[in-house]
DNA sequence: CAATTGAGTTGCCTCAAGGAACTCACTCGA
DNA sequence: TCGAGTGAGTTCCTTGAGGCAACTCAATTG
């Protein structure tokens, strides 16, 4: 949809959004992690047009984000499953989850709760520095040009 | 762009989606973030049309992520800065940022690096269970339905 | 007084999203 | 063996969002 591919700029942010950017993909990816794997599941739950689903489907398993497996030879039929990338990239979502439960649930209270394995709780996420293991937030960090950025 | 609002949905994904889904919306987070602030900066650092990121300013700003300030009277002169609502939302460009540097950077290594004030290193975040201060990731997570989830 | 700057607005054109119908291969039940 | 059903798309049409360029308007600098 966006004229601008976002893919060429030298900014990890816009490559990611180049990958899942589009809209319905994050959507698509919420709905295969929580095991929704087959297209017309996928189109029914999402009420997404099948031409756009079949178009975000192919361009996400181009990009590795998803799989396409066939989980029957005769008739053929398909199911899209998580590649690592894509496990990894569900880990945005938990964050968007934290956001929108804390900014936009009102009322009504969280749509989701989310159970930790480890502790067995209803909890969060919560960001923190791969090196001190301190909380680390947006207003935390200074930003540095690094070996990536372009020249100029 | 999208004609289906996400707003509406009983998600916190496809609500926080309904905020900075749109293309560009989180570039200009992210440059407002690190300090380019007015319309005309905003406009050339990222090639976007004058349209479009009028159109996105407004909404940011309706939705209560970017406060449009005065920075001058005469002439009259505005800048865009970050709610605390923005800043959260930031954070979400922090964990974009660990994706993409991991995934789509390459051999030239990551476009930008973040130093965390706490520890001054260099570092990504990483995602921590706000219950146990465990690591969390999406795999390590039950999802269930929540207070506000829709009847049915 | 002309040129410049900040901050948009307007108009036109193309391409992408939505929706519905169609295809095609296979299976199941009568 | 016929018809209905299912999974997985593809095709076609209409509408509307994004890109681009030009225009506005007020104040400021030279």
């Amino acid at each position: 949809m966006q004229r601008t591919r976002f893919g060429d700029m030298a900014c990890s942010i816009a490559r990611t959004l180049d990958v899942i950017g589009e809209p319905w993909s994050p959507l698509i990816l919420r709905d295969v992690y929580v095991g929704i794997t087959r297209f017309d599941a996928l189109q029914q739950d999402l009420g997404i047009s099948r031409k756009v689903l079949a178009e975000r489907l192919k361009w996400l398993v181009e990009k590795g984000v998803l799989a396409r497996q066939q989980y029957s030879s005769r008739p053929p039929r398909h199911e899209y499953t998580l590649t690592t990338k894509g496990e990894e990239l569900c880990d945005l979502l938990l964050v968007m989850v934290g956001w929108g439960d804390r900014w936009t649930a009102g009322e009504a209270g969280p749509p989701a709760l989310h159970r930790h394995h480890a502790c067995g709780e209803f909890s969060h996420v919560e960001l923190h520095c791969s090196v001190c293991g301190q909380p680390m937030h947006a207003t935390d960090v200074d930003v540095l040009p690094g070996p990536g950025a372009a020249a100029g």
